[in-house]
DNA sequence: ACTCGGATGTGCGTTTGGTCACAATAAACG
DNA sequence: CGTTTATTGTGACCAAACGCACATCCGAGT
């Protein structure tokens, strides 16, 4: 059973005191998925939202001819699939899990309970809505300005600091995640992403290994992401 | 002066009745601009956001060298700039007058203190979020997956579509936009979007001339953006 | 320890699309 | 009205990146 003080470190909820979240404990229920499991398929209804507890989860979506590409990743803390709870319209992507995942889900109704109690609530979604639209367009001016080798700079870094923002600037951040899951991340093929981790690597930028890719000179890379 | 008549065809607030519409009536400040005149500025803090009148405006994020991605188009009825009002930050973009262009301004507190008096006004900008999040992700995955031809297909409709919807579908619909505009919007460079067009246009989908581009066969037009 | 399967590294030909260059054309302005 | 200036059309060349092919390589499971 989830706990307020998990609850409260959930960007959406983070405004809320103990007395107001302890309702919302009761609904949330517990939910286990394996790696490569769906959480939910583009153009299904939309009827509930997750928050990540343990593991992560990739968004994507699916082109006629069966590739996929990477809209984001999410990590625990994170909240997914409240948009189709918003506007009611139907999933627009796809929710995988790349590892066992752990989630909380909060049905429609129970959510709109809560916001409809919560007002101050709304503030905090716009404030969420608004970082993932800058997010997009960001990534948008990015594919467009940017080639291959800086895009997957630049996609290392952000996974690193989400990873753990704590720790030094110095220490090697891990970044666990295939290449082909990077490639799509960036819009590029798992080839050329390839070539550009194996140039950085003779650069003693940073070494990879199976569905690993441990950064060891992270202002090495914040050059490569700059250029 | 604004009317309740035309604020009630402005997305978030349509769910208000013109009582409620009043109060902000005189709130509102006419603003006119020319043609290429920037409105606001990526980086600069922002404390206002528009209506606009009469004329278009386009978003875009500028380059280190100088280059400028397009985001969006925005027309008469669309609002823009309340992103940087929801979450306190600087603008994340540019915001430039593609004509003479006639906006309402409401500054940064008078919008939150409407906001507080009328907190059904939230799930409108909800949605109106959770739209425009659908649609960068939906470019996302278009620049990914389709070539330049079929994107800028794809984009003619959208214009098209936005422009007058009240039309028939047989009707020819036109669409004011440079070449440049388009092919930044898009993601590529004028010359092979000025290909693409000519392709197009040899096929008797559209004709063009002078920032005018006329679609003549909506349906061929969908053929080529669906391949 | 051995084997199988997913994941990675890399060479190579092909393609798309960018860049440069310039001609043609139409609107804008005196 | 003619001259300027923005816009469009196209050819030629080049670089980035895709897709295919295949060799590894590591890890999980038996």
């Amino acid at each position: 059973m989830a706990d307020v003080e998990f609850l409260s470190r959930v960007s959406i909820f983070a405004n809320l005191d103990a007395e107001r979240l302890q309702p919302l404990i009761g609904k949330l229920r517990p939910r286990r998925y394996q790696r490569g499991e769906v959480i939910f398929h583009e153009d299904d209804p939309g009827d509930r939202m997750h928050i990540i507890v343990e593991g992560s989860v990739k968004i994507s979506v699916a082109s006629e001819d069966g590739r996929e590409k990477n809209i984001a990743l999410f990590k625990p803390g994170d909240c997914f699939g409240e948009m189709a709870l918003l506007d009611g319209s139907n999933r627009s992507a796809t929710a995988t899990a790349m590892e066992t995942l752990e989630t909380l889900v909060l049905m429609r109704d129970d959510f709109l309970d809560f916001l409809s109690e919560n007002p101050q609530v709304a503030a905090d979604i716009t404030r969420l809505l608004t970082q993932r639209l800058r997010k997009a367009n960001q990534s948008l001016a990015d594919t467009a300005f940017l080639d291959v080798p800086t895009r997957v700079a630049k996609q290392l870094l952000t996974l690193a600091a989400s990873d753990d923002g704590g720790a030094g600037p110095s220490e090697p951040r891990v970044v666990a995640l295939g290449q082909d899951e990077l490639a799509s991340l960036v819009g590029a093929s798992r080839e050329t992403v390839s070539r550009a981790l194996t140039s950085y690597r003779r650069m003693g930028i940073l070494t990879t290994s199976h569905r690993r890719i441990v950064i060891i000179d992270i202002m090495g890379l914040e050059r490569m992401a700059s250029a």
